[in-house]
DNA sequence: CACGCTTACGGGGGTCGTAACAATG
DNA sequence: CATTGTTACGACCCCCGTAAGCGTG
């Protein structure tokens, strides 16, 4: 037999004597009642924490007696226009204040938290997000809001948006790996167009000034950054469709050491465009598969709005406003 | 000028956001639902959460959500049907529970001053009443309620009916001295005749044997109790009326002390009736002012029920049973 | 008589219960 | 399919505000 819970008591909140002995039919020690009995006991006079309590002085003396039928026992007595306790008083304002205090941190959490103090802001990215575009507006966050702990985590994409429940926000590179949850929504963040440097002299550059296609690059002696790197997984991702599988020569520990590398003719390179600051005497940046472009395509993983804590709701707001100005610049690696 | 609190607000307990640069129209955080996410966090389930509170899980789960807004993070999540808390949960919990424990003992704190396992009872009184009257029911009543704790103090009637303000319950001899506050109420307590003690080969023994009154006591010699004894007082105030003042001759410390002296023919005295046991050979109790008698009075000083302390009506309703009964008998001196 | 606490009374909104829906194992 | 959490909706009652009463300095 389970217990409908009052089924047919219409009581909605009331005695609550279920199973209970207690043929009292007094009702129940409300929460609220011992803030009002707190606060009239601090301040010593029912009107003064009506006042504060932005309510008129009949509701807190209501209050008042409420909660003296719930106890049972006369509370305070007002004499010579002073409050003075009674022994059952004094030993229950203990358990007030005890309440209030607890409720008064609570508010008090809840209101850092509305205006960003205080938070934790938990969020994970893959090393290449991390270590090119996630610092700059993350500095520019923690500087606006210094109270808000940031906790990151890196791990490949896949493995990431498999733990996505974990975290406030994940940063990852398209196309999504592995499966989200359901209500996640996926939000642009950074297009950049991929390029390629080869030498002003080499023939690719001769040949193709306004854009080379992927498969004109079949045999070519191509300068890779290490396996994780977020531009090469796309670019190889591109050759897979393809089917071409263009052989790695040499692998570079940096986009600017590539980029060296290039010039020094040791071979082609896939950069960001970002990476490439101006113009560049010797080297030229080609398009890939013109016209469109070959474009890397970084998103971010978020708890639909309604369940995003302030600090993500912060965080994405700022990287929104910021991205078109493009501030996340070029950071050296 | 003053603040009329919320005069044109309709919103009875809604965002109370007066003077408040807070535009958010979030519900403000009730302590209630502090209460229900405390224990949704311990049980680690909406649905035991609501069993407990005996209410169906649509409202804790309501709570919750209106908890979730108060606070604007999200809470908790239920995922592979367990509970999981986010930061700002986690965070809250601790603010939580303390409420919670702060309330679960104010609860049970009324709990057990309602079944009389706790409490205080301040008593005022005599010394008379507190030598002869009231250490029978007080044990009785001690050993009812062995967790009350009882506080006696003693002084004069004038004193203690003054300072009634300060006590659950104050025992006076009748007629009252001093003024009580207003709204005390007095309940009769024990009525009890005086009697004169005399040899029975005395004058008064032989010449008045269904009582004597007072006139026809001028010039006796009257073996007094000390100054604040109830009797001697009440004997004293009876002559007063009379205009008659019959000399003191000896003081005795007791009224065994005096029953003797009045046996071995060293004047006459007045004790309460229950101090004379049985019948004695040599002594006669007389009748005062027959046919009524001289009465002594004691009464009980107590505020309308409804400010009655639980362990003062617990005390009260005690001595009402055992007062037909006469439990309190003769208490040596 | 100003001030503070209490009581009585009417109205609005919060909260409860019912019911239907979604997700999970 | 049973269990659990959520949402929508209607009804009830708590609580607030207004107003009057009452005691006190």
């Amino acid at each position: 037999m389970d217990i409908t819970p009052d089924s047919h008591s219409r009581d909605g909140r009331g005695t609550s004597k279920i199973a209970d002995g207690e043929a009292s039919d007094l009702p129940d020690l409300q929460p609220s009642h011992l803030l009002a009995f707190a606060l009239i006991t601090e301040l010593g006079s029912v009107s003064l924490a009506a006042r504060r309590l932005h309510v008129v002085q009949a509701a807190v003396s209501a209050q008042l007696r409420r909660l003296r039928e719930a106890v049972g026992d006369p509370l305070c007595r007002f004499e010579q226009g002073h409050l003075h306790l009674t022994p059952a008083g004094e030993e229950l304002r203990k358990h007030a204040l005890r309440v209030s205090e607890g409720v008064a941190a609570a508010r008090e959490f809840a209101r850092r938290l509305q205006r960003r103090i205080e938070g934790r802001l938990r969020i994970a990215l893959t090393v290449t997000i991390g270590s090119y575009y996630l610092p700059c507006p993350l500095v520019a966050f923690q500087d606006r809001y210094p109270g808000i702990r940031v906790e990151m985590e890196t791990g490949s994409s896949r493995e990431i948006v498999g733990r996505a429940e974990d975290f406030d926000l994940v940063f990852v590179e398209e196309p999504l790996e592995g499966s989200a949850p359901p209500d996640y929504v996926r939000t642009p963040w950074i297009r950049e167009e991929i390029l390629l440097v080869v030498q002003r002299k080499s023939r690719l550059a001769r040949d193709f000034p306004a854009g080379v296609a992927l498969r004109h690059l079949q045999g070519e002696k191509v300068l890779w950054r290490e396996a994780d790197s977020g531009v090469r997984r796309a670019v190889e991702r591109a050759f897979g469709t393809l089917r071409i599988e263009p052989p790695g020569h040499t692998e570079l520990p940096s986009a600017q050491g590539l980029i060296e590398a290039a010039r020094a003719g040791l071979g082609i390179g896939f950069v960001a465009a970002s990476v490439l600051s101006g113009e560049d005497p010797e080297l030229a940046a080609l398009r890939i598969n013109p016209p469109e472009g070959l474009w890397w395509r970084l998103a971010i993983l978020a708890p639909p709005p309604a369940q995003r804590s302030a600090a993500a709701a912060a965080f994405l707001d700022q990287l929104q406003q910021s991205s078109d100005p493009m501030a996340h610049g070029d950071v050296p690696v």
